[in-house]
DNA sequence: ATATCTTTCTGCACTCTGTGCAAAATCCAG
DNA sequence: CTGGATTTTGCACAGAGTGCAGAAAGATAT
């Protein structure tokens, strides 16, 4: 195995997640589309070039295709939170780093609006991405926690800090997306950020 | 048809809340024993004495059942919050609505933990809870635009107030259950509005 | 009490989701 | 190229969820 500037991942897992993105990416296309009831798996499947026991290799469930529920996204947010420099205030900290989460995701807007409309139109996918929103705040807490090096069941704040930045950023986006998402969504969430008292 | 201490609801309606409580306990109950995975409609219905089939005239999925997920309480808690008194200020508006929720939660604790139990078990469930939730927040966060009569496009407070109070209300109650649920809840929730800056 | 109307319950047939298992295909290392 | 590891696939199957039409039961009027 030659490390360095080789390969780095190798074929095979270039492979695989080429194939979940693909997978991930047809099936929001074919909901976009249709709507998610109106798509099967073994539609997803046929059009991403995979049989459908393939597919759930990849997902537990056709919803989690389309909401491509990324475990690995909050553990590198806990990560990227204890990551910054130690003479930030946890505030800070939490801050700088949803700002830069949020700049990513403005990156691939196009992505991000599929999901949106699709969330809109489906219960069903609301609630998994809420159980996801859900995962991402438990983790910046935790994260919050490590950083304070407080007993959750004592001390309320570092908990507290980290939802009312999670807040902000709901309050932010949702702000962007009534404006008609023009405009920086970055500068809205630090106008948020500093509305809550955050820093 | 006779008003006052009368019949009421009906033979007819009467039954349909019956049968529907049946399952939804019968579910929840099944469930806490053996696992959610490890229970099926087949047997919920067959405890609860109604045909497969009739399951699903009342409830949409099994994980439904589980969650009794009730539309009609974040509408209440919307007029709740445009009932309160003129001359409050939102945050004391939400702060007053959502300290009488909590307690109210306080009161059939049992039902509470059984539900809380199966959610941190179950991920399936905790999305549904936590689309719940998200239901309930976006309700309080209408209350909070309709109170201030601003335009949620361009106005961030009001809904970034509403949802630092939900902040308030899950740290509070995350301490609590951290806490092993002993002592009141409401005043730990008291601490968190004040931390938060909500008056 | 009977006849009638309305709503609910149920059985049946069916599609789709999701899983376990073993064989085939593919990638990787030496 | 060869042997070992991983991934893909097909197959069989259980359970979720839906549409439909007839049976059962509550409601209503006479």
């Amino acid at each position: 195995m030659t490390t360095g500037a080789g390969p780095g991942p190798g074929l095979r897992d270039r492979k695989k997640e080429e194939t979940r993105l693909r997978l991930h990416t047809t099936a929001l296309r074919l909901a976009v589309e249709r709507g998610v009831g109106a798509v099967t798996v073994e539609e997803i499947a046929a059009v991403a070039e995979v049989s459908p026991r393939t597919f759930f290799n990849y997902f537990a469930t056709k919803e989690d295709a389309l909401v491509n529920t990324d475990a690995g996204r909050a553990a590198a947010t806990h990560a990227a939170v204890l990551a910054r420099p130690a003479e930030e205030s946890p505030a800070e900290a939490l801050r700088a780093v949803l700002t830069e989460h949020v700049r990513a995701l403005e990156a691939d807007r196009d992505l991000w609006r599929m999901r949106s409309e699709l969330a809109a139109r489906s219960p069903e996918l609301a609630a998994r991405a809420a159980g996801a929103g859900e995962r991402f705040e438990s983790a910046l807490v935790d994260a919050a926690y490590a950083r304070a090096g407080t007993d959750p069941a004592r001390d309320l704040l570092p908990g507290l800090t980290a939802r009312v930045a999670m807040a902000a950023v709901r309050a932010a986006y949702q702000q962007h997306r009534l404006a008609g998402q023009e405009g920086s969504l970055a500068d809205r969430l630090a106008t948020a950020f500093d509305a809550a008292g955050l820093r």
